[in-house]
DNA sequence: GCCAACGTTGGC
DNA sequence: GCCAACGTTGGC
């Protein structure tokens, strides 16, 4: 069983990633498109997440780690959605923003910036150290 | 605020 | 089962 990589969205007017910090773990519920909530089951615990500030910010600001395997997600009236939840693990250093993304060759496959309101993405293991060196190891 | 992308809904 | 209309997300 190898650790995977992800991504996640979030508008910081939400939840931010300090609000995660403050937290210590939060529950990743609301999802609703199918593409991403296969995503979060795939999701196993230990895997890190970039948590990605949308709307305001534009950028990965921190790393998260997945704390709880999916289970049903309770704002879901109809039950077909799943959630997890997630941990802080640290702010980055320098946060990466979607144009440094845009412009790295490197990421040019990277599933989020393929289908931008996928809220919930898969990061290839390269993927992962090229944004973590980004953003200054 | 606008608009492109894309998922969902509903009429046929 | 197709497809037009509509709603939502998210970048600009």
């Amino acid at each position: 069983m190898t650790t995977s990589h992800w991504l996640v969205k979030s508008e910081p007017n939400t939840y931010s990633y300090g609000d995660l910090e403050r937290d210590g773990k939060t529950i990743w519920d609301g999802v609703r498109n199918n593409a991403a909530a296969l995503h979060l089951k795939a999701m196993r615990e230990g895997d890190e997440v970039f948590f990605y500030h949308s709307q305001e910010g534009l950028a990965v600001v921190g790393i998260a780690k997945v704390v709880r395997t999916a289970f049903p997600d309770k704002t879901d009236p109809a039950g077909r959605f799943v959630a997890v939840e997630l941990a802080p693990v640290r702010a980055l250093t320098r946060p990466v923003t979607l144009a440094d993304m845009k412009a790295e060759p490197a990421l040019a496959d990277m599933a989020m910036l393929r289908q931008s309101r996928l809220s919930v993405s898969p990061v290839a293991a390269d993927q992962w150290k090229v944004i973590l060196k980004m953003a200054g190891g």
